[in-house]
DNA sequence: GCACCTACCTGAACATTGTTCAACTATTTT
DNA sequence: AAAATAGTTGAACAATGTTCAGGTAGGTGC
């Protein structure tokens, strides 16, 4: 029945996908291809197309559980003093979670898909975006209405640090390193944020 | 001769290395490859192997050309009112590089190498960084020995927003979008470090 | 001038990839 | 049971990086 072949179709992309990971989180994603793919997961090449248009399809799927699992890391309740440090905390998260998921964290930005991605993706960035906007949220409310977005400077801004520190780029080491460097950023930057607010508001510059 | 041999291995060498810039900078780094750099230099595939150890080899000299030229680009004689505005001006030469040098750029940070960076290499890395360096250095002076290196977390958060703005990973468009963010990052960085030097001095918190 | 030799150059051939599709097998229908 | 349909397979193709047996050209010794 159609039933049937449905229900063990999504039981071999489900096993695709994990053998994927698996394979990911070995050998980067350099290693990741059709033959040992289908291998592991118990099937004929031909199937990964009856499943997936391609591999950059495979890819994205391997992608969108990388975020969810992002998304749980940065869910996770965390207790602050001042709303600076709930920023801070969840750098920190972000930071750890590259580092102890490094080849599949790193196919997220590496792996560079031909066509657009799938809106059921770029909803998934979202999720974890939000948590970052959710934090800054309490520092750029006292503002003017931002002519910028603030958690989009800082999201993009840790990610640099994080990209280039943990690849090596940026002659530092570990992510003892990139953590230090993001603190400083995020630091500055709110104390920047307060700083010029308050300037705007007595001095009207 | 010898002496002759190296010549014209040196006058292939930056055929070749002119062909891949060339391709690369047409059709995007995946376009790149050795049969059609080849025959666009005038000479045969094994040739290439001669001349550079691999494909990955020849990628690396594109790219030690991308960052000639853009050392070439923020090296320009730029004039400031103070200090900020210069590390501004600098931020904004990088982002307008990024995107008249669009696949040029893209290819420094996306393609990942096998092998360590050549130590030639790491020094033309080194050469761009010091623009930033020497622009950051007044603004730090004042402050006591920084425990983390301002030039650095500036060049990796205007890389990090550059390169999600730019590959359209913010739902933001264009490089005016990303001078925007970059802005905001640098001038909120700076007012944060001179807020949080002045505090430090005055109340040794 | 001729044979030899060395160094250089060539592109056919191989390995490894993603992708397709004719053939095969299993299942359902009549 | 036969036929039709659906599901599965892996050989075969194209495009890649890479190698290397063979060919070529310029040198050298007689």
């Amino acid at each position: 029945m159609t039933n049937v072949a449905k229900v063990s179709h999504e039981d071999l992309k489900s096993k695709l996908i994990q053998a994927a990971i698996h394979i990911v989180q070995n050998e980067g994603y350099t290693g990741l291809n059709v033959r040992k793919t289908a291998s592991m997961a118990g099937c004929a090449i031909g199937m990964v197309y009856k499943i997936f248009d391609n591999m950059d399809e495979l890819a994205i799927h391997v992608n969108a559980d990388t975020l969810d699992k992002l998304d749980k890391c940065l869910s996770h309740p965390c207790s602050f003093n001042y709303p600076g440090e709930a920023v801070q905390k969840l750098a920190d998260r972000y930071i750890a979670f590259s580092r102890d998921n490094f080849n599949l964290w790193s196919m997220l930005f590496e792996h560079r898909m031909e066509r657009a991605l799938p809106d059921w993706f770029r909803q998934k960035i979202a999720q974890c975006f939000g948590h970052v906007e959710k934090a800054m949220a309490p520092l750029t409310k006292a503002g003017p209405p931002a002519s910028v977005d603030h958690a989009k400077v800082l999201w993009a801004s840790l990610h640099g640090i994080c990209s280039l520190s943990i690849t090596g780029k940026l002659d530092t080491v570990g992510a003892q390193s990139a953590s230090t460097l993001a603190a400083e950023m995020i630091n500055n930057y709110i104390a920047g944020l307060a700083a010029r607010t308050k300037r705007k508001d007595s001095f009207r510059e």
